[in-house]
RNA sequence: GGGCCCGUAGCUCAGCCCGGUUAGAGCAGGGGGCUUUUAACCCUCGUGUCGCAGGUUCGAAUCCUGCCGGGCCCA
């Protein structure tokens, strides 16, 4: 927007006033925007404020020491007295006092600070100290603009409160609020922790494709596109799973991916167009080689988070949205038709008769196309799934419903397929791999058939990944795990939308 | 898709129920003062699409309808 277009005269004077600063500084010789921290004030490096503090906790009041220190950061509140000034600036470890004095200053240092503004990023050298109050402060002995703001920040009290500009403005949010650096330090620490427990059993991360003429693996409406230079249509990836098996084909034999999916669905708390699943394959495995690697994986994530959100490394018993959730492994196990049985008070078997209207009676809206599978699918996640807080595997998913998981070895009605939940969560699902080719397309027909009944979209399934386990895939293990969904529970947001820093928006 | 709530200055919010001077406050900003502040303080300065459109009325930020945007809950 250029400055003819600001709407509104109080904004078109803040515009103003700062542009007029920006002029008055470089009237003066100092740039407003600087080319590095050494050039505009002769010092190569910074020192964190926390450096500064942890070095000098123990001075009491009005106590000037002889150590120099040079910060830099974003000036975020200023007191101006006349001769004396005190600004706190902010660099990504914390905040600290600068005092500037006149008796300390140069003349035209001096008054030139009346053109800094808050917002503005600047560098400090002085000497470390504590004012009468006892505020650990820099004592300025020079300054300069490093780059000038010629935008107002948000309220310096309350902040950027409006949940709309705290996505679209995420950058204000950052500044005016620390929950948002929070998340974002979550997710690194995760997916950094995800990272190192995989590479260190052996595991080899893999970049597959996102742009894709199958969109396989999962049942999704596809983001569509369109290749110019091939002339054809593509489709972003709804799921990581069929390139990742391709490898195992190719004789990798643990594998991972950690990325970007898309899903051109709705979005509310726990749902973004674009979202980060770990997919992680081990061959020779099974799901309960996976349940194992699950525990691992979460309580590790638990341990990298905690610190983050102020809570002990090691402390696996965190409080989600009221309730307190252990995360010390093993995790319970139960069957999804144990659970069901419990949840109705009879037992729920796959050739119980009276399936459709018992699910009926639980208030689920049953299709004439469902089976048996898919009904008591239905019943689980109505009844079941949202009442379990403690981390719990729910295995041995119904064939119907689980198209890529192999038979069970007990009941080859069911499959060997776990999800994990917590606190109502869905945070991994997980199977002992289809290896069958033939079963395979069998399963891929019948999920069609499933979605013309229905009227569905129907897409047409991945012939290249059926080829590819016509040549042999080894037995295999393998789990898929929301990062979002993880990091909802570790750090107790309320919404994926505070877990990602730019959720998908209407344009503004 | 259904229900409830919100939209007023750059930011944070009053005012709306029960219509009636010229729509307010704090922060930010302009001017002035102040050598120890801690959201500094004191004096002073407001050209706002009251989300948009329509309706009711002598009169609408306020009541009604529709629309747009956002939030929460349910499906």
């Amino acid at each position: 927007m250029s400055e003819d277009e600001a709407i509104g005269s109080r904004e078109t004077e803040l515009l103003a006033a700062r542009r007029t600063s920006m002029e008055k500084l470089e009237r003066a010789g100092m740039p407003a925007f600087a080319l590095t921290l050494e050039r505009a004030l002769g010092v190569a490096e910074q020192t964190p404020i926390a450096a500064v503090r942890a070095a000098h906790g123990e001075l009491g009041l009005d106590d000037v020491t002889g150590t120099i220190v040079t910060l830099a950061g974003r000036v975020v509140l200023k007191r101006d007295i006349g001769k004396l000034k005190f600004l706190v600036v902010r660099d990504r470890s914390g905040d600290l006092q600068m005092v500037a004095s006149s008796a300390d200053l140069p003349e035209d240092q001096f008054t030139l600070l009346d053109e800094v503004d808050l917002g503005d990023i600047i560098g400090v050298t002085g000497r470390v100290g504590t004012t009468r109050k006892g505020e650990l402060s820099v004592f300025a002995d020079r300054w300069a603009m490093l780059t000038k703001a010629l935008r107002p920040l948000p309220e310096k009290w309350h902040g950027l409160q409006d949940p709309d500009l705290q996505q679209r403005r995420r950058y204000l949010h950052l500044i005016a609020d620390e929950a948002p650096r929070r998340a974002f330090l979550a997710r690194s620490a995760v997916l950094k922790t995800m990272r190192r427990v995989l590479d260190d059993r052996g595991f080899v991360e893999f970049e597959g494709p996102m742009l894709q003429t199958v969109a396989g693996g999962a049942n999704a409406r596809p983001f569509t596109t369109h290749h110019h230079a091939l002339d054809t249509p593509m489709k972003l990836r709804i799921s990581l799973e069929l390139y990742l098996k391709r490898m195992l084909v190719g004789g990798v034999e643990r594998v991972y991916e950690l990325g970007r999916n898309f899903r051109n669905e709705g979005i509310d708390r726990d749902h973004n167009p674009e979202f980060t699943m770990l997919e992680a394959y081990q061959a020779y495995g099974d799901y309960h080689s996976m349940m194992e690697l699950s525990e691992v994986l979460l309580t590790e994530c638990a341990r990298a988070v905690n610190p983050i959100v102020g809570r002990d490394a090691d402390d696996l018993r965190i409080s989600v949205q009221g309730r307190t959730i252990d995360l010390t492994p093993p995790f319970a196990r139960i069957t999804i038709l144990g659970s069901v049985s419990d949840a109705v008070g009879e037992s729920v078997t796959l050739d119980h008769p009276g399936l459709p209207t018992l699910a009926t009676h639980h208030g689920v809206h049953v299709e004439r196309a469902w089976g048996p599978g898919k009904i008591v699918q239905e019943l689980f996640e109505k009844l079941v799934e949202g009442t379990i807080e403690q981390p719990t595997f729910v295995c041995d998913f119904p064939r119907e419903v689980s198209p890529l998981a192999r038979p069970h070895r007990d009941d080859p009605g069911l499959t060997e397929h776990f999800d994990l939940v917590a606190a109502g969560i869905e945070l991994v699902t997980a199977f002992s791999e289809l290896t069958d080719p033939i079963e395979q397309r069998a399963k891929f027909e019948l999920q069609q058939q499933m979605k013309e009944v229905l009227g569905d979209e129907v897409h047409p399934f991945d012939e290249d990944f059926l080829r590819a386990l016509e040549h042999g895939m080894p037995p295999v293990g393998g789990l898929g795990m929301g990062i979002d969904r993880t990091l909802l529970l570790l750090t107790d947001a309320a919404s994926l939308r505070d877990l990602i820093m730019f959720p998908s928006q209407r344009p503004e």
